[in-house]
DNA sequence: TTATAATGTTTATTATAATAAACAAATTGT
DNA sequence: ACAATTTGTTTATTATAATAAACATTATAA
């Protein structure tokens, strides 16, 4: 099997570890442990620690417990909802495909 | 080993689904084929398809290759950022500690 | 200052994710 | 209608994620 490495620029890297900050910032406003949260999320505290560094390699469901327990579990529906490009690609067609065009 | 098994609430699913949902919009705005996108995220058609599905289990590094694909690359920062609950909470407190309190 | 709880961090184990490949089904464009 | 392409979907293989457990370090609060 070919290598199913996820590499990444340093930039993206970057924003997914402001990301796990602002996860861990939001935990500690709450004043819950990290075994607390681990514990109510489902998952080890290792896997939590490696959330809060926004490690590219843990799955997003895992993501969404930690977010859920946090009170965020709607903010995932921010994420590629307003698509002011599509939208304005989208302006001569008025209809949305089904299907890529073919080649 | 315990099970590592990811299992959410049929709500929870339904919220991942239509962000794959969204993906998938944005890709077919933008008259990009799954084979397309999968090669310029340097991931398989069929892990593709499991993001488009908003599946739990897929890594959110991919999920991150393909949101950067389609220009949704900073949207991850709207998660878990203006949290009003943390605010609230933390108006009794001036610092934000390092850690959670003890027990 | 000191005791103690919280967090940092690594490692071995094993369940599972990502892949390639294949084929069927559905949509598109002519 | 037809041909070509895209998408749906499954499966076997294998690299890797999630875990438990351990110990070290650091912050908290008394």
């Amino acid at each position: 099997m070919e290598s199913r490495k996820i590499t990444l620029t340093p930039s993206s890297l970057k924003v997914l570890g402001e990301f796990g900050a602002n996860i861990k910032m939001a935990r500690l406003r709450r004043k819950l442990s990290a075994e607390q949260v681990a514990e109510r999320a489902d998952i080890s505290r290792a896997t939590l620690w490696n959330v809060e560094r926004g490690s590219p390699s843990v799955a997003l469901g895992i993501y969404y417990q930690v977010l859920f327990v946090l009170g965020f579990e709607k903010d995932i529906l921010k994420v590629a909802a307003d698509d002011v490009l599509g939208r304005k690609l989208q302006d001569a067609e008025l209809t949305v495909r089904k299907r890529a065009p073919k080649k």
